[in-house]
DNA sequence: GCTAGAACGCAATAATCTTGCATGCCTGAA
DNA sequence: TTCAGGCATGCAAGATTATTGCGTTCTAGC
């Protein structure tokens, strides 16, 4: 799976890209305002990062606290073998589980961090024993329940714009 | 601060919140087809929904992979001192520092779980030290830097419909 | 049963998005 | 240096989508 090199930022999409991350809401207008740009360019901007894959999808971010029983938990996993294939395959079951919010592969004394979303803590426990205790390749795996969310989100850092052309020296 | 209580909701809310959450760039139109109301219907449930905070807002999902050197840490921290004013501090210095992705209070041998973003390995290690190492009241923190984001959302599990009158038996 | 409030669909209106076109800028080749 | 081609832009027109007023129906509480 190679992939494309990234492609060339400049600073009003290292911005835009920005904006968008954290409220996906504004208009392109407002958008517009905010960089400098015309309606018309910034959603031809936009678009552009959609079809080149920079933006995957737009979703409604809910207020965990608003809603009745929701349990999250941090699972720390460790594969007893570690073959390409086991963990692909392991990458793949977290991918096809909706209750499996996050996946990240880490370095250090785990393989894994999983994020897990569910109704209960009771649902909470089935889940991990359907998806770790089950697995005859988990080493081990440690949970950690979480009791409240202090601050969701996904946005990354801002995108590094491509340095220009050196500013001719004005002064 | 109280939170009110959860609000009614009914099976058609349970599928529009789920719908949005997963992919909010849906027109109303599509929304109502799946649903079975009007778009109108829709346009006024999704007004309830930000009006009483169960979508707090609305974000493009950027993908890692096609963006140059981005690094996103998981950080396990305890703190040293864990009184009300202390776990209080903490969670809003997470919160007011946008390389702060993510923050999770946890039961178990961790105190807080928390996902860092940064532009290099350089940058995140010094985001640590800045946050963890200078804060006198961590007792222990334990940095598990992300090398390959398998999933990524914030999808919550379908608000569960309250039941609404009991069926009249018709069989 | 009655009443008040909420939810709905329809249709009109407003807002927003998309695209064609002309123009200007930038880059690379001759 | 000049020229040509490609790309990005703004403007304006048209298309699409969202919003809202209104009348009707449904629901819950008294």
């Amino acid at each position: 799976m190679p992939e494309p090199p990234p492609p060339r930022l400049d600073e009003i999409d290292a911005q835009l890209l920005d904006l968008l991350q954290r409220d996906a809401g504004r208009t392109l207008h407002d958008l517009g305002e905010r960089v400098g740009l015309s309606p018309s360019a910034v959603q031809r901007r936009i678009a552009r990062y959609r079809r080149d894959g920079l933006i995957t999808r737009q979703v409604a971010v809910l207020d965990p606290h608003r809603f009745g029983p929701t349990v999250l938990a941090t699972v720390l996993v460790t594969l007893a073998r570690e073959s390409f294939e086991h963990h692909r395959a392991f990458a793949e079951r977290m991918r096809s589980n909706p209750q499996v919010q996050q996946c990240y592969r880490v370095a250090g004394p785990w393989d894994y961090v999983v994020v897990l979303a569910a109704r209960s803590m009771r649902e909470c426990s089935r889940l991990g024993d359907r998806l770790f205790k089950a697995d005859d390749n988990i080493r081990r795996y440690e949970t950690l329940l979480v009791f409240d969310t202090i601050k969701t989100g996904l946005a990354l850092p801002p995108p590094a714009p491509q340095p220009s052309r050196p500013q001719d020296g004005r002064s």
